[in-house]
DNA sequence: GTGAAAGCGCTAACAC
DNA sequence: GTGTTAGCGCTTTCAC
């Protein structure tokens, strides 16, 4: 019967097209399709621009999931941060990405709220997922915390905090500032103001700020002043809580006549507290803080800070974190950029 | 001989275990594991706690992406704004992110830089991922455009830009503030404050700045006043362009007696020019702009704003989102949410 | 130059 | 309740 064997395909109109279905439609093997797709291997012109010819065709798209499994890694690195929002990650977020979509890495973005168990969730996923790597800036610099990162053996770089204290040996690359450095010369620029009753309000639970604090003490021990322990407070990095312990510093009968803040959300916060009782600064109280964000050079007075490379802390932890994706045995590192001090009106 | 028939296995240290692995050493099928730890079908409580103990004891992790081949889907949704440094958008991140962290999905970041190329890069990548989803605030909104985009068919949310011009059936689900209500509310205030020299500095390329553009000249209809063409000015959403257009327009001979910037970034720059060239606000030029950053209130004078409601945008994004993964047939919606004029010390 | 075939790790019929 | 097996879509030996 002429009409016996005939078939006739109907393209699942919604369905994506696959490998095997370009290969027929090429009268090739999917061999060659994904040779000449990769651009690895040889192949003969006429082969490549059929094949080529096919794919526009159907609209073939790799598929990305299926090629991961069969090599064994994926482009996809997580950013693990507490808040985007706090402007210093969202800077750094931007430059990580910017660098990563220039590598063709993607970029997941992980906000633990600094709470460690959302943070060791997200890493299991992250470890689930086969992320080629993680940039991070864990919650807490302990070595147990630490060595749950090390254990999940994902190509890692530390941000923002330090792990120098740690006492295992860690094969991550770490990123930070010198935060003692900056501290110092923030504390030795308010002492030289002749401000001898400096307080602060620093991040509570972060190797970073501890180190700022000392940072401020060292200032203090080299220029002979006394520093004056009840005007230091450690709170967690929330605007409010800025605002709040600003409050209790200026209303104590006894006020400072210098304020350092240690992050860029309690700057604002404690910012927002000096103006609302319309402190006079800097005569009656000098301000000064950490992260030069949108607006410490707007407010009047601008505000005094340091400048962290927020820019180049992201391009860093990219750069590192692809060399050690590329070979995960690396010996750690540390690298620490120049911070740099931006004296304003209100100091 | 005794010896004869003895096989040793070494676990490979650094290798993950795979569910073949953990089914032999719990004496099960990989279908039995499978069933365990997904929770789904029958399983003696007995071979349960064998097979979670072989799983503690070998360290396994499921693979998802092994998994993600075998479901036919992920569950990551992907993030593709122009920079998530504008502080719309990381309040926007920080939301989708919260909300996609319940849900158990993960979020794929992508700045486009307004560049259109870079879009649809991203969106091809996504597409070859698998991506669950994505939450988009176009670049361009032209037609060609969205057809690009839903002809990806993936499950599509679009935020902070309306697509009610384009006239192709789109089955996506739009969230937006209502930009001509919003921009007249500011046009009205203004107007009221008998300025009627009002100037602008809008974002370029977007429907949302032409928008709040044409909210602004309602307003001036309304008032029976007649708008002054050449104080108005359309640029990229970058400071620095805020600033220069600022310049400009208070470098006329006829100069604006109010301002309007269109977005945050655009706004920060205007600021700074005006600042700079110590202009009386408001007394000499009234200022007010779009999105309620953490400067506007802290600056002297603080800035009257629109304040859109971002945790909401990024929410009901998300929600969306998930039901048209469900079901991405679903037609397209559209959410206007309520925006609200903030009256401060600059107008 | 190209194709056949194995297999990455997992889930889901289906059989028992 | 549990095991067998097919197969998701791709890359990569290994033949030829």
């Amino acid at each position: 019967m002429p009409l016996g064997i005939s078939v006739v395909f109907f393209a699942r109109s919604s369905a994506i097209a696959t490998i095997k279905q370009v290969a027929e439609a090429a009268g090739v093997s999917t061999a060659t399709v994904s040779r000449v797709l990769s651009n690895t291997g040889y192949a003969r012109e006429e082969t490549r621009k059929k094949v080529f010819k096919v794919v526009a065709e159907l609209g073939y798209r790799p598929n990305n999931v299926a090629r991961n499994l069969r090599v064994r890694r994926t482009n996809v690195i997580a950013l693990v941060v507490a808040d985007i929002e706090n402007p210093y990650f969202s800077a750094v977020g931007k430059a990580v990405q910017d660098l990563a979509y220039l590598y063709g890495m993607q970029v997941i973005l992980c906000n633990t709220d600094e709470d460690l168990d959302k943070e060791q969730q997200y890493l299991d996923v992250l470890k689930s997922d086969n992320a080629a790597g993680i940039i991070i800036a864990p919650t807490h610099q302990s070595t147990e915390s630490f060595r749950y990162l090390a254990d999940l053996k994902l190509p890692t770089v530390v941000i923002d905090r330090s792990f120098r204290n740690i006492d295992i040996v860690l094969n991550m690359d770490n990123v930070v500032i010198d935060n003692r450095g900056a501290g110092d010369a923030l504390g030795s620029h308010l002492l030289e103001r002749k401000r001898n009753r400096i307080g602060g309000i620093f991040g509570y639970g972060s190797v970073t700020g501890r180190e700022r604090f000392e940072g401020v003490m060292e200032a203090h021990e080299r220029a002979g002043v006394r520093p004056t322990d009840e005007l230091f407070r450690f709170v967690a990095a929330k605007e409010q809580l800025g605002y709040q312990a600003c409050l209790d510093l200026i209303e104590r009968p006894d006020p400072p006549d210098a304020l350092i803040a240690s992050n860029g959300l309690l700057a604002a916060g404690a910012y927002r507290a000096l103006k609302e009782r319309k402190v006079d600064i800097p005569n009656q109280l000098a301000f000064a803080s950490f992260d030069d964000t949108l607006w410490t050079p707007m407010v009047s007075p601008a505000v005094t800070v340091i400048r962290q490379p927020t820019s180049a802390i992201g391009r860093v932890a990219v750069e590192l974190l692809l060399k050690r994706i590329q070979d995960p045995e690396l010996e750690g590192s540390e690298t620490v950029l120049k911070s740099e001090l931006v004296v304003r009106d209100s100091t």
